[in-house]
RNA sequence: CGCGGGGUGGAGCAGUCUGGUAGCUCGUUGGGCUCAUAACCCAAAGGUCGCAGGUUCAAAUCCUGCCCCCGCAACCA
């Protein structure tokens, strides 16, 4: 009897991983589900391999959004936050993301996490945190400051003025750090994971780093500066602490952080890689503490290969699937179907068609055949003899490391795929043996308890593999099974563990097929609906017929037109409004093509004041249909002659 | 030359780091089986791996150039 190659001796050591902290300033959606659920399959594979597991996620409460979002409704930022991160708190537990601590940024420890971190600092590396001066456009009626951007003729976006004003605030000399990050990074390529993200942040940090500005005088919410109150720590020095203050950095009892500290893994999504790989190595070193190993930078779900966003209105909310299908198919879906690294396309259909091959045919199916028999040809146990010599131990000797390595390199894709490979094989060896044959023939020998017995341990293997992913299917599966539904560790995995003449459970299909058609067509997608009807309701905002009339909206020519350069979406125009040529730029280029444009009517508001864009002044702008941000030009029947007034 | 991701049978995707018979799921076609959730098994059809060069005994994989799509940044008067 031979073993397999990868020793599943329990390794003993600490596993610390963590999520990014959630921001409360909206329900949570699949982004962050995702991110939990993979931090949770993690979390459970090394619990399981042995290691002393530490698994925190949490979420950031303060900054200038959520103190916004708050005053809007009427209610102190600190309400809205409770309100939040209930919702979150429910999704992990529908999720079933078993962690072991859940921050809050508006927590006492933590304040006292990240007043320690500024303080250390401090005192290693005096003058590493200066006051400096930060100048730039601020709005008094929204008691920011404006980015450059966002500025027009002395106004933001929203038609407040802004005026330039200088602030002094708190500065880290992250410029310093640039050459020590660099040798970090050369020391430890692993420390980000995937390569093409590092490849970015050395590019970033090759380029040279500018003092990062770490306070706020703008803002109320958020943790105040030690002996300078008027100052409000800046979010992400407040945020990334949390990794830490969790563990008790910063207070009396550090006996969490002497052991987990520093993190395995932190899981973010890839657009905050910066902050980690960073901002945040960078506080660490000054504060004279160790960096995390790794930081690991998942990709996003897409929606019809489009971004999801809240602008756009596809965001993706799944508790319709969670609710129907459970958790472990969602689990499964976002395991499987993603490449881990890289974005992948969501859709209810593609999780629904996953749901059926591979969980109700495949894995619940053959489950399911294998109980059945085992039931029937023996008495509702498993069979009395065990066998070692057959093609599905050679199948799993060879398969297991491979499932072992795969989800060591966080190749969860392929795990999966290697955990089906011995499905499959199991199906066709029942179909070669032909059991049901086998037992007419010649009545539940030995023979038969062989084979069944095979099926069956084939079958627990796979659920020991899948555990982690799909844990509460797992358990029910073994259980019915005749095993010991929480015996999940290495040792699992080892062929043999099935137990003989122990009681199997025939029951309903753990994985009932679903037809697709007829659930979809019940409406019940994840999408929250777009809300069609863009239009203010009516009684809203309504304009006098003088302030329309200010409006002078004429038909014009296109003379000539050509892309700006540089410009994804811009086209620079010559037109003519009937006395007179101007220059007008829009958003248009994307749509349509020079061409097209020139000898076209086209309606324009006429008297809006000229703006500059890309360096190019646009006198004026061309009305059009906005479908999805997609611009669709208004008609004008060719006859009418440029300079028609249009009311 | 702003940064990055992608282009592989009809559809959706692995494989590319570490070159060596092009793979998976769905779909299609033919056959088998009846233990099982109309599930399962076997077989077949279907790909010049975006294009063009180069390196090599050998390129989806490495190098160079180009084209197309998608994000980010910029930007939509």
């Amino acid at each position: 009897m031979k073993f397999y190659c990868y020793n599943p001796a329990p390794s003993m050591s600490k596993f610390y991983i963590t999520t990014a902290i959630h921001y409360v300033n909206d329900d949570p959606h699949i982004g962050h589900m995702y991110e939990n659920i993979v931090a949770d399959v993690i979390a459970r594979h090394r619990r399981r391999m042995g290691d002393d597991v530490f698994f925190l996620t949490g979420t950031d409460e303060h900054g200038q959004k959520i103190e916004r979002a708050a005053a809007k409704e009427k209610i102190l930022p600190i309400e809205l936050a409770d309100r939040v991160v209930n919702t979150h708190y429910d999704l992990d537990k529908k999720l079933n993301i078993r962690y072991d601590d859940f921050i809050r940024t508006t927590e006492s420890r933590h304040r006292v996490g990240v007043l320690e971190l500024i303080r250390r600092i401090e005192e290693r590396m005096p003058g590493d945190i200066y006051k400096g001066e930060h100048s730039g456009w601020y709005c008094q009626t929204e008691e920011t400051f404006i980015p450059d951007n966002q500025v027009r003729e002395g106004r933001d976006e929203v038609g407040h003025a802004v005026e330039w004003t200088t602030e002094k605030n708190y500065f880290f000399k992250l410029s310093s750090y640039a050459n020590r990050l660099l040798a970090h990074y050369r020391a430890h390529p692993e420390f980000v994971w995937p390569p093409t993200r590092m490849n970015e942040v050395v590019a970033f940090v090759e380029q040279g780093l500018k003092d990062l500005s770490i306070s706020r005088t703008s803002i109320t919410w958020g943790i105040p500066w030690p002996g300078n109150p008027e100052h409000v720590i800046y979010v992400w020095m407040d945020a990334l602490t949390n990794y830490i203050s969790a563990l008790g950095f910063g207070s009396a009892d550090r006996e969490k952080f002497d052991k987990y500290w520093p993190a395995d893994i932190h899981l973010i999504g890839k657009d905050i890689v910066r902050f980690h790989a960073v901002y945040w190595p960078a506080f660490l070193m000054a504060a004279g503490v160790e960096l995390p190993k790794r930081v690991v930078g998942h990709g996003f779900w897409t929606r019809h290969q489009q971004k999801i966003s809240k602008s756009l209105g596809n965001v993706v909310r799944p508790y319709n699937i969670i609710e129907d299908f459970g958790a472990d198919a969602l689990r499964y879906y976002v395991m499987r179907e993603m490449v881990f690294g890289q974005d992948q396309d969501y859709s209810d259909e593609s999780l629904l068609e996953r749901y059926n091959a591979d969980l109700a045919n495949d894995l619940g199916n053959t489950i399911s055949r294998g109980i059945k028999m085992s039931d029937s040809y023996f008495g509702g146990k498993t069979p009395p003899m065990p066998c070692f010599d057959n093609d599905l131990i050679r199948a799993s000797e060879e398969l297991i490391p491979e499932y072992l390595r795969a989800m060591d390199e966080l190749a969860f894709q392929r795990a999966l795929e290697v955990a089906w490979r011995l499905l499959v094989a199991t199906n066709s060896y029942i179909v070669t043996r032909e059991p049901w044959k086998k037992f007419k023939e010649s009545g539940a020998d030995e023979n038969l308890s062989r084979i069944i017995w095979n099926v069956l341990e084939a079958s627990r293997i796979v659920c020991v593999m899948v555990a982690p992913i799909m844990p509460s299917s797992a358990r029910e599966a073994l259980s019915r099974l005749g095993a010991d539904p929480d015996w999940i560790d290495a040792a699992a995995l080892e062929w043999g563990g099935l137990p003989n003449g122990a009681p199997v459970r025939v029951g309903d299909p753990i994985f009932p097929r679903v037809d697709i058609e007829a659930y979809i067509g019940e409406k019940k997608m994840s999408e929250t609906k777009p809300e069609t009807t863009q239009a203010a309701p009516p009684d809203m905002n309504r304009i006098s017929i003088d302030q329309f009339m200010e409006v002078d909206l004429r038909v014009a020519e296109v003379r000539a037109a050509e892309k700006v350069e540089k410009s994804k979406k811009l086209m620079k125009m010559t037109i003519f409004t009937g006395d007179e040529e101007r220059t007008i730029v829009a958003g248009i280029a994307a749509k349509y093509s020079p061409e097209e444009l020139v000898g076209r009517k086209i309606v324009i508001v006429a008297n809006l004041q000229p703006a500059t864009l890309m360096g190019i002044e646009s006198n004026g702008m061309v009305l059009a249909a906005s479908i999805g941000g997609e611009p669709s030009l208004l008609a004008v029947d060719p006859s009418v002659p440029p300079g028609t007034k249009v009311k």
